[in-house]
RNA sequence: GGUGCCAUAGCUCAGUUGGUAGAGCAACGGACUGAAAAUCCGUGUGUCCCUAGUUCGAUUCUUGGUGGCACCA
């Protein structure tokens, strides 16, 4: 670690409602930065109100990159997020030596910390092909297929899920080699220090927030947002919980009580799936939100042992 | 006040011809490198309302309570 002048970025995460917006200001402000959002929903522009983005006032207090930045009828994932995120870090260092990264979506913050694999982008009329046939020749005749065309990552991927088999299959056509053959699965090294901060708190406490918040979200005006989105429901996107629900209520599956109440259910289990990733991370320090001063000390004093 | 029905998991309920019990939802845990708020996998967490009795053995049958619901007054 002899390079001093290696920036930092501060990555802010946590489940879903556990308070993450107000304290990054915070610390954006105490460190006079700016703020990435990591957050997969909240980059579409037509998801305001069901994806939790903050209001205008508060992202007008820290310059905020990566919120409602794309639409949903374009084509993203995470791999195109990865060189939007090193591509405006490149930027943003060259005028603060801290930047702030903040947002639960696991995924993204480790492609973001490690990098991803170097693959073609998926086709999506070969995903639809490879869907079709799914849904009509059935799990065990794709399985059968992968087997054939690369043997080891059969044996490695789980054969009950559909997504990981039909990708497998996607990669093995696209580059007409083995997808296991092109998966190195090491971490990037990043030319920037990485400080990892998790927030968590009281489990039914998480759970009252989440809840309340869903309630919030239906007064501010949810059912109308959703139902101006039904028309595109398909579009892979749009399966995100607290509009789906409101498409199945809309299709006359279920009551708007059940729908809301749902929308409560699947972000509590969201929070959950989230802890379950962020768990195995060692190198997250943990925190309740309330403890700012603790959590400013410890970017400090990281930077300052930096610095000897 | 009388009669009838009900009381089993956090909730809604099933079941045991007497051998301490199981579904859905909720909850809990896990996997996961281009769909990731996606997708997939796993786990029953219980004074079977209380009491006394019959019985080798009662959550199940009987007595008496308690609570709830319905009907009749």
């Amino acid at each position: 670690m002899n390079n001093k002048s290696k920036p930092t970025l501060i990555v802010l995460l946590g489940p879903t409602g556990v308070g993450k917006t107000d304290l990054s200001i915070h610390i954006a402000n105490h460190f006079r930065t700016e703020i990435i959002s990591c957050d997969s929903r909240q980059l579409f522009k037509e998801m305001q109100i069901g994806t939790a983005v903050p209001e205008e006032k508060i992202l007008r207090q820290v310059p905020h990159h990566f919120i409602q930045s794309n639409s949903i009828f374009g084509s993203y994932n995470v791999a195109m997020f990865e060189a939007d995120v090193l591509d405006k870090l490149k930027s943003l260092f060259a005028i603060h030596p801290l930047v702030l990264m903040t947002g639960g979506s696991m995924l993204y913050i480790d492609v973001v910390c490690k990098g991803i694999d170097d693959l073609p982008d998926v086709d999506s009329e070969l995903r639809a092909t490879l869907m079709e046939r799914m849904k009509m020749e059935g799990i065990e005749r794709m399985r059968a297929e992968l087997k054939l065309l690369d043997p080891v990552y059969y044996h490695e991927v789980d054969l009950q899920n559909p997504v990981r088999i039909i990708h497998a299959l996607e990669i093995c056509y696209l580059t007409g080699k083995p997808f296991s053959s092109q998966r190195t699965r090491t971490a990037k090294q990043r030319n920037f220090d990485i400080i990892k901060i998790g927030l968590n708190r009281d489990r039914t406490e998480l759970y009252d927030r989440i809840n309340s918040r869903v309630d919030e979200m239906m007064t501010t005006g949810l059912e109308k947002e959703a139902r101006s989105l039904y028309p595109y429901r398909e579009l892979n996107t749009l399966n995100t919980v607290g509009y789906r629900e409101l498409f199945d209520y809309f299709d006359g599956n279920c009551s708007l009580g059940e729908a809301i109440e749902k929308i409560k259910a699947n972000s509590r289990k969201y929070a959950r799936k989230q802890l379950t990733w962020f768990r195995k991370d060692p190198d997250i320090h943990w925190f309740h939100p309330d403890q700012e001063a603790e959590i400013l000390k410890l970017i400090t004093d990281y930077k300052l042992q930096i610095k000897d």
